[in-house]
DNA sequence: GAGGGATTTGACCAACTGGTCAAACTCACG
DNA sequence: CGTGAGTTTGACCAGTTGGTCAAATCCCTC
C-alpha cells in the first residue's frame, strides 16, 4: 500500500483507470455480480494490482459512489430560488435528462444499488440527498404559494422528475427495444417539457 | 426428474414454493446476486431438492419470469379502445400504481433485470410487450387525432406511466427515506391523476 | 402391505471469487 | 549510476456457489 503522502503521478493514472473499469462493470452487474477480475481485465491491470491501491472490491465500490454522488446532484443544487419558476424546473428536467443521455452508467449504478435496498448508499443519501431535497422542496413550496406554479405535493413533484429523466439511462435497453430506430432522446426533452409545462402552468 | 405427466400434488406445492421464494431472493439480488441456497433456505427445501424440480438456478429466474410477465402487463391490457379516453387512461394509470403498492417484489425483479441489460428477457419483452405496446400506442393515436386528449408522443406517454408508477415500488426504500413517516402510497394517486389529468385534458 | 415410481438429502465436486504475500521489477532522485 | 520507496504480479488460499449422484425415504396404487 502507497504511503498516505501526496498520490505520485502513477496512483492518481492508475487510481482514475481503476475507477472508470469499476463504473463500467459495477453499472450493469451491481456490487455482488461484478468481481474483481472483471474490473481488472477491463482496466488492463492484474487482480492483485487493484487491490494494492484499493484493500477491497467494496472500497473501490465505495470510492466510486462517494466520488458520483456529489455530480449526480449538482442539476438540482442549480436551481434557483430566485429565478422564475417555471423556466427553473423546466431548465431543471432537461438538465436532469441531458444528465441520463451523457452519464446512463452512473444512473444505472445507483439504480441498481437503489432497487437493491441501497445497502451500502442509504447513509449518503439520507444526508446530501434528504438535505438538499428538504431545500429545494421548500423553494417549491413557496413558488405555489406565491402562485407561480399550480399546487401539488413537492416531493412527488421531485420524485416525478428523477423517475422520468433517469427511466431514459436506466430503461434504455427496453425503451431502444421498444422504439426501434428512433432515437429515445430525439423526443424526450420536448415531451417532458410539454408535460411539465401543462402541468405546473397556473390556470389564473 | 419427475416424468412429464401431469403434475402431483407434492409437485405443484414445491414449484409454487420455490418460485415463491425465488421471487422472494431474485427481486432484491437480481439474478447473480441470488444464490440457490438462499432460495432453498427461504422455501424451507435442500438445495438439492430445488434443482430436482428446477434444471438450474437459470430455469427458476426464467420460470419465475415468464409465469409473472403475464400479470404485469394486464393492467395495459385493459384499456378500452372504445372507453372515454381521458378516463381509460387515468384508469390504467392508477391500475398500475396499485400494482406496484400490491406486488412491489415482482416490479423490482423485472428493474433489476432490465437494468442489467435483460438478458434473459429481452426475447420475451420484444414480443409480448412491443406488440401490446404497438396496439395500445395506435388507440392513444386515434384518441389524440380525434381531439380527445392533447397530442403528445404515444410511446413517450406510456414510458412514462411505467416510470412514474414503477418508480415507487423500484426505489421504494430513497422514497420511504426521503417521506420519512408519510406513507408515499397516500399522495401519489392524487398527484398522478393530477399530472395526467392536467397534461391530456384538451385545452378549447 | 408390497412394489415401484416419486421425492429427499448428505456427501461431494469443479469452478469461481475475494483477498494475501513474497518476490520481482520500476522509477525518481541524489 | 545506485538505492530505496513505489509498483506489479504469479502462485496461492479459503470460502462460496451451482450442480451431481447414489442411497435413503416417502407415498400412491393395486
Amino acid at each position: 500500500m502507497p504511503k498516505d503522502r501526496s498520490p505520485t503521478r502513477i496512483q492518481k493514472k492508475n487510481r482514475a483507470t481503476i475507477l472508470e473499469a469499476a463504473l463500467e462493470v459495477f453499472s450493469v452487474s451491481g456490487f455482488r455480480g461484478a468481481t474483481v477480475d472483471q474490473i481488472a481485465t477491463k482496466a488492463g491491470l492484474s487482480k492483485p494490482n487493484l487491490l494494492y491501491y484499493f484493500p477491497s472490491k467494496e472500497a473501490m465500490f465505495t470510492a466510486l459512489l462517494s466520488e458520483l454522488l456529489d455530480t449526480w446532484l449538482d442539476p438540482m443544487r442549480e436551481i434557483d430560488p430566485d429565478g422564475e419558476p417555471l423556466e427553473e424546473i423546466l431548465a431543471y428536467v432537461q438538465r436532469k435528462l441531458q444528465m441520463s443521455r451523457d452519464y446512463p452508467r452512473e444512473s444505472r449504478l445507483f439504480a441498481n444499488e437503489i432497487v437493491q435496498g441501497a445497502p451500502r448508499m442509504l447513509e449518503a443519501l439520507s444526508t446530501d440527498l434528504r438535505d438538499l431535497l428538504e431545500e429545494k422542496s421548500a423553494v417549491l413550496e413557496t413558488w405555489m404559494a406565491a402562485g407561480k406554479i399550480n399546487r401539488t405535493h413537492p416531493k412527488h413533484l421531485m420524485f416525478s422528475i428523477w423517475s422520468l429523466t433517469q427511466h431514459y439511462a436506466d430503461f434504455d435497453v427496453q425503451v431502444r427495444m421498444l422504439m426501434g430506430e428512433e432515437d429515445p432522446f430525439d423526443a424526450a426533452p420536448e415531451f417532458l417539457e410539454t408535460l411539465y409545462r401543462q402541468m405546473l402552468t397556473p390556470k389564473s
